[in-house]
DNA sequence: TTGTACGCGTTATCAG
DNA sequence: CTGATAACGCGTACAA
């Protein structure tokens, strides 16, 4: 390796300087005990070196790394990407470096994340779609300062920041009977998570409240991909009594249905209506643009991260539970009155 | 902070198991020096105390992070995950932890990312996007192991690995006029980047060999967004003479054209045709799909990482410059025979 | 085969 | 206001 050789050490710059290192470390850190006229000659010194603190050895001294870590299921939806530049932004101004990992939705890929504790490789987590169980994330609350942030565990005790996905279902389902559906279809998640839970739930509510009865066909539980909207679009498109308004769990479900309902030769936004959620940056683009549930996401990694930032000065302080608003997008995806 | 207290050190095993240090650290880094029965009694006490090394002390000492740094301009571009997918799954198999950052394709953020050489918390780098100067990067790259993946700079004399864009682009027109095209116009961007430059000669080139003038019309210099497209489209929409057939620089690019030109009540696969760039997952779930070239993201990433350890073992190994294979995908955004 | 002792680069404590 | 020196947790040359 050249590094070593070119790399300046403190105590080089204390030599160069003709202090000690102890001095030159308070002039690095601002502790004020020192001349203006020693300081200089720090500084001199520091800058003719080229000098910059090696961080793995002060943070072994100070048993902080300085880092934190943000698990994402993938890094390929854009979803995450903007809760990344919320916490990015709040982790900045305390010196964190955040560092993004994909679990690929895989819990022992989680796990594997979870020794940079153990190796004191970060000062703390912020999980988006935590895959482990509600037992196990309170046993790793109470040892690490770790925070929930969109997706959450049900019954666990841990900090987290998200929606009402309840609310956020049940006014998407609102609109679509107010605009004259009756027939209205969901193509959800069966991950398990609370929002898909409780997406199905305000589905229910909101025809319940509107005297719709419901019927279990028009119900698909499926996963968030292109294709999972394909499928559950052709499976409801093939039943007697197709739907005429089909709300799904994400925006990638609603692209796949909206492609392969035009595949089909039905005009989407005029013969049927389709709602995504999460308002991911395409949305607004895709052919017809998607009627969808915004969340504000940069706002929730910027708490998250704030959150985490209380749990790292101290692990005891007590947990927040914290909702922001949603809003509906409306587009041409959805048939206008 | 509670960490302190719960964490074990070799110091405890080591007094744990009835010997040194020393012992300790050679069992755990498998020197074979060591008797059969006080490995045994060490690995007890390791897992009794269920310790694991702090890898911050290790690292300082070893002066190695085994951590390297993927920049990509932004995280919110399935394109790069993919090919921080190729990366990891290299780096995992040398215990190297992959961090990914995004620098927003600002080069002063591209810039604080290298103070993690300087404090040195990294092994390497792998760019994706370099936004400094050919003569800044072979600054760095004489000091630190870096390697360029997908975009590069030209004239700089860095490893590399990306696909020939110059051929790429000369195949996607060569297409456009097999199938009867000659109003030809392009997308591209006026990044600087190598591939926008070689994709617009390839551009050139496949026109001039096929006997069809370059109109300056037809040529437009913008950037790889959605809206770039949206705009791009109008302009040359807005022509005396509209071309018959757009090659766009990205898939966003495309995305924003076909429902530009859908708005307008244009057909796209049957008036006009369409072709992007990269094949991004949604490409295929566009309505309608959209042609575009493909490239091996997934493989580039591998041999970026597959350079950069090379570099990282030896600064001074010599550099390489890979081309690999691009494909072009044809789907529905192109008028068929 | 095992232990002692030093150094990696930093910060913090204690004297002066 | 400044300097010596002891930690932080680990790996390794050297000695035993």
């Amino acid at each position: 390796m050249l590094r070593g050789e070119i790399m300046n050490t403190i105590q080089d710059v204390a030599h160069e300087a003709g202090v000690s290192v102890a001095t030159v470390s308070r002039v690095i850190n601002n502790n004020d005990n020192v001349s203006t006229n020693t300081k200089n000659k720090v500084l001199k010194a520091i800058n003719k070196l080229e000098y910059t603190p090696n961080l793995l050895g002060r943070n072994l001294r100070k048993k902080r790394t300085y880092k934190v870590l943000v698990l994402v299921p993938t890094l390929s939806n854009e979803f995450y990407s903007e809760i990344v530049r919320g916490v990015e932004d709040v982790a900045s101004k305390d010196n964190y470096y955040v560092m993004v990992c994909s679990t690929h939705s895989n819990k022992e890929t989680e796990k594997a994340y979870l020794n940079m504790f153990y190796n004191q490789l970060i000062d703390g987590i912020i999980f988006t779609a935590p895959e482990m169980s509600g037992e196990e994330m309170m046993d790793i609350a109470n040892k690490y300062p770790v925070i929930q942030c969109s997706e959450y565990i049900r019954d666990s005790e841990v900090s987290w920041v998200s929606i009402n996905n309840y609310q956020a279902s049940y006014d998407a389902i609102k609109y679509l009977i107010d605009i004259g559906h009756k027939d209205i279809a969901i193509i959800g998640s069966e991950n398990g998570f609370v929002s898909s839970i409780k997406r199905q739930q305000g589905y229910m509510k909101a025809l319940q409240h509107n005297n719709i009865k419901i019927n279990n066909d028009y119900i698909i539980q499926t996963n968030y991909e292109y294709e999972d909207g394909i499928n559950g679009c052709i499976k409801l498109m093939n039943l007697e009594k197709p739907p005429t308004a089909i709300f799904c769990g994400s925006d990638a479900i609603a692209v796949g249905v909206i492609r392969q309902l035009t595949k089909q030769g039905i005009q989407v936004g005029e013969e049927i209506s389709v709602i995504g959620f999460d308002d991911t940056n395409f949305a607004a683009y895709y052919n017809p643009p998607i009627t969808t549930i915004s969340q504000p996401r940069y706002e929730m990694g910027k708490i998250a991260m704030e959150l985490l930032l209380r749990k790292i000065n101290n692990i005891k302080c007590k947990n927040e539970y914290i909702i922001l608003d949603h809003k509906l997008t409306i587009r041409e995806s959805t048939i206008t009155e």
